[in-house]
DNA sequence: GGATGATCCTAACATAGGTGATATTGGCGC
DNA sequence: GCGCCAATATCACCTATGTTAGGATCATCC
């Protein structure tokens, strides 16, 4: 039974292992933490809602989810994907409202961390909570290069990197391989996380398709030359914690 | 002598008293931190660079810093302006490199926070690391907004908004009333904070001064119509630590 | 007080990317 | 196997913003 649940557990587990090394005990923390509560959402529906306060702390079990932003006349913007292992909601003030909508992209299955255990953290299991803010920096890296991204970089560049970092980060929790990654990101979601429209992303992907760069239909996502794009996104792999980059 | 430290280190304690109630020991401590080990930069001088590591964390006492990030090809976005109060390069891993650079815009003091005493913090006093941490989720929370300006705002959307915030973080710590602030900032710095050409963000600025609704010149800006500039830039002060909006 | 350099301003022109509208495809429920 | 809907693909045209280039202004320093 327990080790039924370690093995939902496992992207969590190993994702917050990039961070800080874990021992066993810690790993036993970290099911526990992930075990009392977990609530499965449909795929396109809202898990929290900007302006609300939120209640509990989330971790991603399996799925994909995005946070986004979106301004009174529609424009929405993307600020992050999160996969399996990325935790949410993790606010130090209870009284904070939340800045940004987190929404389902595929069925997802979460944990919720309460309150309480979270503020047992520091004290019962420093490497833990340690792990824990090490992987909101990295997360705030990733927002970093996305600024830099639709700030400076054209139109493939941007699509390019992107796809780059979903690649990379499917990699290091293990749901990506040579022959690619489940990819259930549609051509108007990238427009919403690169600030295009979606007729130029779907002008942009062809060109990638093209210059045999990628595969990319069917909600698989395939890297046919990383270097090469790698070259053209100007890409980076320091600001991801990923190691092994090749 | 511990007062005259106290009134220059007054942004950074009235900065972090947005986040946490903090009590007259805990203002001590602050300026017991920030007192230790001072420096001064000249302005357009770098205080952090990329791929470096962090021996301190520093808090800035006077003046005006950006982080930015910049492409192999010179492209730079300037990814945030740190002001008196605000913390940066506060690494919880001291192995990690920074993921971005720091640049004096003007003439800069600073705080030098060693890494033993910012090891302390949380046991010692735990509402000032408090308040340290959710100034950083502030950070990461303005860092979003920011996102959602390039990825969607149009040009004068934009300008306006970063002049908006900006206006009212100087107020937030102090630094600006109904004559305006002090405002050191280029039209190129505006360019690279927005993902603007210098060029635009001009033609931009003067589309602001025809319709009377900022005045900026000589290194000095002055907001003429809150109310009307808002509207424009779509702004809603929710997503920074400032409460009294009007 | 003339040289220097940074900043700001302007204008003519170029283009990356946006708009709107209309196919076409493909997965999926019945 | 048919109908439906979302997602993808094209196309013609448009515009916000970029580019290049030059001139005006202003502070600073010898």
């Amino acid at each position: 039974m327990l080790s039924l649940s370690c093995a939902a557990l496992q992207p969590l587990i190993r994702n917050l292992d990039r961070y800080v090394a874990l021992t066993p005990d810690d790993r036993a923390a970290i099911a526990a933490l992930g075990d009392r509560s977990q609530v499965e959402k449909p795929a396109h529906t809202d898990i929290a809602r900007e302006g609300e306060r939120a209640r509990v702390a989330h971790a991603v079990i399996s799925g994909w989810a995005c946070c986004y932003k979106d301004l009174p006349d529609g424009r929405r913007q993307i600020l992050g994907f999160l996969l399996p292992g990325d935790v949410f909601d993790l606010n130090l003030d209870s009284l904070r409202e939340q800045d940004c909508s987190v929404s389902a992209l595929t069925r997802v299955r979460l944990a919720e961390l309460l309150p309480s255990q979270v503020r047992a953290l520091p004290d019962d299991h420093p490497r833990v909570w340690k792990a824990l803010l090490l992987q909101q920096q990295a997360n705030a890296a990733i927002l970093r290069e996305w600024l830099l991204n639709t700030g400076q970089r054209t139109a493939i560049e941007r699509l390019a990197h992107l796809l780059i970092e979903l690649f990379l980060r499917n990699r290091a929790i293990g749901l990506a391989s040579r022959e690619g990654l489940k990819f259930p990101i549609t051509q108007s979601h990238l427009a919403e996380a690169t600030g295009l429209t979606p007729v130029h992303v779907n002008r942009t992907v062809q060109a990638l398709r093209r210059q045999d760069l990628i595969e990319y239909a069917n909600g698989h996502l395939k890297i046919l030359d990383l270097a090469r794009l790698s070259d053209i996104a100007l890409f980076d792999a320091k600001y991801l914690c990923v190691e092994e980059y090749q």
